[in-house]
DNA sequence: TCCGGGCTTGACAACGTTGTCCAGGCCCTA
DNA sequence: TAGGGCCTGGACAACGTTGTCAAGCCCGGA
């Protein structure tokens, strides 16, 4: 009826505007504006006519307009490895909570690890004029971002560093916690550990490995290249890692894993041997303690993660123009039994 | 120096537009648009040059202009309860692939279960003009996507259906599965069964008691009052319920449990008592298999509730008119053991 | 040589909103 | 009663992009 009233087409989608609020209520279009924004300078009965156009037309206010209009968002974009990864969902629900309290809203996308979708990614939430971007790398080269940054997006890295710029970083301690863990690990008398972490190219598996290094170095042992093993996490590579490790000449008796989805891998390998082989995994999981033995983790608090990664954002947002800072978030050991087994004798 | 040129101010955020590219490559607005957009009818040369002024200057499409031109914005927007829930996790990573081999960005949010937020999620994601939306809703009245839903925003509800509107909804069969986990203890000898829930106000765990009242008159079992109980599933609340029902005059002697966080919190009331009691929980949980007993489960497909309703959805941006839809997912009993223990004597 | 047609290019309006600025009406005071 | 100030309301431009349309160019054929 309306569109017969105007001679217009119905095209689909088509949706009421400020001006057709405005012919409807009598009123001009910068009145209505004022109504919708809570401005001030409108008289009650104005006001009234004006909002009982807007429900009876069903007005809401386009935000593209808007934004093209002001110039900023109020939205921020995060780029993750996996929405469904256990470990990321508590670190962006964090995120969205402080974009919350901050008035802004949150789009987020999985980078799937691959360098290419996670520019992708980041570079769509530039073109939506993201206030700002928080990027879990997948890839090491971010001077794509160079352009975004200098025009004003502020960008934090979380869990792993940026490379080939300077920017913000939150991440864990990802060397200490891991030298802690097989110091655990050593110090109930394994000699032979196995690690297997994810691809080198990510930042943390790197760093895990070292830690993993330090520690058998702190305590004058040797490292079999065997013993060592960084790849794509799927059960399939974990399994044949860690049956490979336990056989042999000098099999491991005991594991340390890089991540929450190798521990989970390995937890069913374990699960199947005659004899017991103590384990140390980098990531609490949600039922760890319920299992016998309980699993020893190495926790990184994720959802601090993301809430230190979204202030420091916002810290940004705000105005601060200080040097890129680079934080580091402890770890915590926590011993539930795994990593206590004694090495069987052979 | 573009400020200085231009005199404009140096607007912190001020970005070069498609107006800076022309001019810098010495060609028009439009020719612009045809090259950033891979439109047909420009020279290799013009292209070349144009393709430099936007490297040069750092240009990127601003989107925002473009949607409010074209009405079209390629989103979807998902309102989830908990952006970190395992269950819900695979779900919108499932939505977010499809949106992703639709050519359609993903924004999503949490409602928090709160229906005031999930209106305003909705709300906000219709202001940004999202093609279609996806909702999991935590309130009961969806009359005011009324309007919105009249403009053309496609909408689908999954997991739990709409209240006071006809729309699609894609839904897990929950009195089917919680019949038939119920049905599974009644055969291992279980009478007295706890069952342990979700706020009445939800969906699903209305649906999810009426299963278990089902199985419970098939067999011709009496169901007491205290062995029901719904409501928030703080670990307190459902582990003082859990203790009553183990208490008193006819103490449970096994509990179905209406979903994964209820059945986690059960999983530890068990762990800790003397003898076994028996159970079987709705949503499967990650190491479920690990436990011993096994956790036996009525299992969900979450990735597939997600993928099902984003396809529905792009199926009506395709122009689909059809009534709304109503689907219904089987859902699968995962024997594992903790459902087949014997009752305790008494 | 002239004309028609195809190709490339650019001027201009429009999308829906908000900021600026001005006009008109009201009330208050001298 | 006239003048001044305040309050309300509206006209208009601008944000950055894309669709429409027409102009200019070059080429081949008559």
């Amino acid at each position: 009826m309306n569109d017969a009233a105007t001679g217009r087409l119905p095209r689909y989608g088509n949706r009421p505007t400020m001006k057709d609020v405005a012919a409807r209520a009598g009123v001009g279009l910068k009145t209505v504006s004022r109504v919708v924004n809570g401005e001030p300078g409108v008289t009650q009965d104005t006001e009234r006519r004006v909002q009982e156009a807007i429900t009876a037309l069903g007005f809401r206010r386009n935000d593209s307009a808007r934004v093209l209009r002001k110039g900023r968002t109020s939205s921020v974009g995060l780029v993750l490895e996996d929405l469904a990864d256990p470990f990321y969902a508590p670190l962006n629900r964090a995120v969205e909570e402080v974009a919350r309290a901050h008035g802004a809203l949150l789009i987020n996308g999985s980078s799937a690890e691959d360098p290419e979708r996670e520019r992708e990614l980041a570079l769509a939430f530039c073109a939506r004029r993201v206030d700002g971007l928080i990027v879990i790398p997948a890839g090491h080269d971010h001077r794509y971002l160079e352009p975004e940054i200098a025009a004003g997006v502020a960008t934090v890295f979380v869990d792993r560093p940026a490379g080939g710029i300077a920017a913000d970083a939150v991440l864990s301690d990802s060397h200490g916690g891991a030298r802690a863990g097989v110091a655990h690990l050593i110090a109930h008398g394994h000699r032979r550990i196995g690690f297997i972490g994810d691809r080198p190219r990510i930042h943390t598996a790197g760093e895990r490995l070292r830690g993993y290094r330090t520690a058998m170095a702190d305590a004058g042992l040797p490292v079999s290249d065997a013993w060592v093993s960084l790849g794509p996490t799927t059960p399939e590579r974990v399994r044949a890692e860690a049956e490979r490790m336990l056989t042999g000449e000098h099999p491991v008796t005991a594991f340390f894993t890089g991540n929450n989805r190798v521990t989970v891998t390995i937890l069913r390998v374990i699960a199947r041997l005659p004899h017991p082989v103590a384990l140390v995994g980098f990531d609490d999981l949600e039922l760890a303690d319920l299992l016998s033995p309980g699993v020893t983790v190495v926790a990184q608090d994720a959802a601090r993660l993301g809430r230190n990664a979204a202030e420091l954002l916002f810290h940004r947002l705000d105005g601060a123009e200080e040097a890129p800072r680079r934080v580091e978030l402890p770890t915590r050991l926590i011993v539930r039994g795994s990593g206590e087994l004694p090495p069987a004798e052979r």
